[in-house]
RNA sequence: GGCUAGGUGGCAGAGUGGUCAUGCAGCGGCCUGCAAAGCCGUGGACGCCGGUUCGAUUCCGACCCUAGCCUCCA
């Protein structure tokens, strides 16, 4: 029975879809002025786990990933490069896909553009006037009325007079509350504007996510999902907009993942203290990010550094050293693990979990190996990739993993993300190491320890580690 | 000030009213020419103070500490 921790309850829900063996599900995507970091990362990582869990499940799932193409900041930012708003964010849309490919999420069923639902906002902003939620100000912008709305802070437990009392905004005279937020904003100069009643304009960002997921998915969808830091006041004025013009019930359950922490500070555009994702993924392959992103539950806080990138990547190593040599199989029949990896992930998408009972399976397969039960450890071996595949993981040759030389192999399969990229240091070459692990084979047949360590530490030195078994030697990149 | 989420062994990170998380690191053993990898075994923890209970890290209350939201933010 899958159980969701609901925002909106602020309690675990068992969760029951509007329609049975259909999920509708959106999550607030990227808003396109700069590269994505790794708190974006791990949006991205979070939902599409959910998704491919959901999918594994059985679920019908229509997954909507937004992108904000229009608002403050990539208006600024465009000034600043005096560049065209367009421009600058079909930019960060290629590179923000690129990076979802390279941490191997998969694209969403539908990801909408706000610049491409302006009559939608156009037409809800309307609607919310005729039904008195709305007005206009003096200033032409117009706003949503808050007072109007009786449930507004019920998904993040506030009540509007502490809102008034902690506000630190400023003060604005056009508004007739300071919590009344804008629907739409009047154009200034130089400025990308639309036609609407209230003279041309744009919109503001809370009702483009309103509309593109109502146009989407329905007035009332199944999940709504987005970082902890959307919660208020985006997702509650999403409520608010969505429910007072339709009557409806929006979306049923909120999931919001944490935030990404740098020395137990949230990593943010605004602190300075973040990497983007093309940062880190020139000293990271893209399944470690993944798999550290994955090694903590979604809605803990995930504290970035060097030390927990390295775990992630010997976790990987272990797992990829256990499924070296094993030929595609056909599972095993053995359900314990399936059964204990549904359980966990039932429990909240609790993926620690889930990846202690790949760790077991890991250890199984070992044991299978070392008591010389090749099918044995084949079928498990086969589990172990048929699990990690729903987590995303796991799917690459153990060879190509372990032996990967992290910037030859990313020119190559990601050669748009590399154009940044500092220059390579030397490595050695597959060949290279061979032609040493040879020499040493030759001197070891000859008793020469002293030439075969020779050649170890040699290798050592430039970062390969050699394994000496009953077939020969295997190696592999620290 | 209001609200939210946390404080678990050297590190990371789950979880539970009484027996095991899991991974890395440590220690002992097997294997190895020596290693590495792997396997077997093993020590070590639940912020502080009260309460409930036969028994609490787990439930309740107070306190301390941390992060976050209340302003753009994934």
């Amino acid at each position: 029975m899958l159980q969701i921790h609901n925002s909106l309850t602020r309690q675990k829900e068992v969760f029951t879809p509007i329609e049975p063996g259909k999920v509708r599900l959106y999550v607030c995507g990227m808003t396109v002025y700069d590269y994505c970091h790794v708190g974006h990362a791990r949006v991205m990582v979070v939902f599409d786990v959910v998704v491919r869990y959901l999918r594994h499940r059985g679920y019908d799932v229509t997954y909507v990933r937004n992108i904000t193409d229009i608002d403050d900041k990539i208006i600024r930012r465009a000034q600043e490069r005096d560049e065209d708003c367009n421009a600058l964010s079909s930019r960060f849309v290629a590179a923000m896909h690129e990076d979802a490919d390279a941490l191997g999420v998969l694209p969403p069923d539908v990801e909408p553009c706000a610049t491409h639902s302006i009559p939608g906002m156009v037409a809800l902003i309307q609607t919310l006037m005729d039904k008195g939620f709305a007005y206009l100000g003096d200033n032409g912008d117009v706003y949503y009325d808050v007072s109007h709305f009786p449930n507004y802070g019920a998904l993040s437990n506030k009540k509007l007079d502490d809102l008034r009392a902690g506000s630190r905004v400023d003060v604005d005279e056009t508004k007739a509350d300071p919590l009344d937020f804008v629907l739409w904003k009047a154009a200034k100069p130089d400025e990308p504007s639309w036609d609407s009643p209230w003279g041309p304009g744009r919109p503001g960002w809370h009702i483009e996510c309103s509309v593109m997921s109502m146009n989407c998915l329905g007035n009332h969808f199944d999940i709504h999902g987005g970082g902890l830091d959307l919660k208020f006041p985006h997702h509650e004025n999403e409520i608010a907009q969505s429910e007072a013009a339709t009557g409806e019930k929006f979306a049923n359950y909120w999931l919001h993942n944490g935030f990404v922490q740098i020395d137990e500070e949230k990593m943010s555009k605004s602190l300075g203290n973040f990497f983007t994702v093309r940062e880190v993924l020139e000293r990271y392959p893209p399944e470690v990010v993944r798999f550290f992103i994955v090694s903590s539950h979604y809605r803990s806080p995930l504290n970035y550094s060097d030390e927990n990138l390295d775990h992630a990547k010997a976790s990987l190593t272990r797992f990829y050293v256990a499924l070296r040599d094993l030929p595609a199989s056909e599972p095993s029949m053995d359900t314990d693990y399936q059964a204990r990896f549904q359980d966990a992930m039932d429990d909240d998408f609790n993926t620690p979990e889930a990846l202690s009972v790949l760790f077991e399976l890991a250890r199984e397969i070992n044991r299978a190996r070392d008591d010389g039960d090749n099918q044995q450890a084949q079928a498990l071996g086969a589990d172990l990739r048929h699990l990690g595949g729903v987590l995303g993981l796991l799917q690459d040759d153990p060879e190509g993993f372990l032996k990967a030389d992290l910037r030859a192999d990313l020119r190559a399969e990601f050669p748009a993300l590399t154009g940044s990229f500092t220059a390579t240091s030397d490595t050695l070459t597959a060949s290279q190491i061979d032609t040493l692990i040879d020499q040493r084979t030759a001197a070891r047949k000859a008793k020469n320890w002293a030439e075969a360590d020779q050649i170890r530490d040699q290798l050592v030195e430039a970062g390969i580690i050699l394994e000496d078994n009953a077939e020969g030697t295997a190696w592999r990149r620290k």
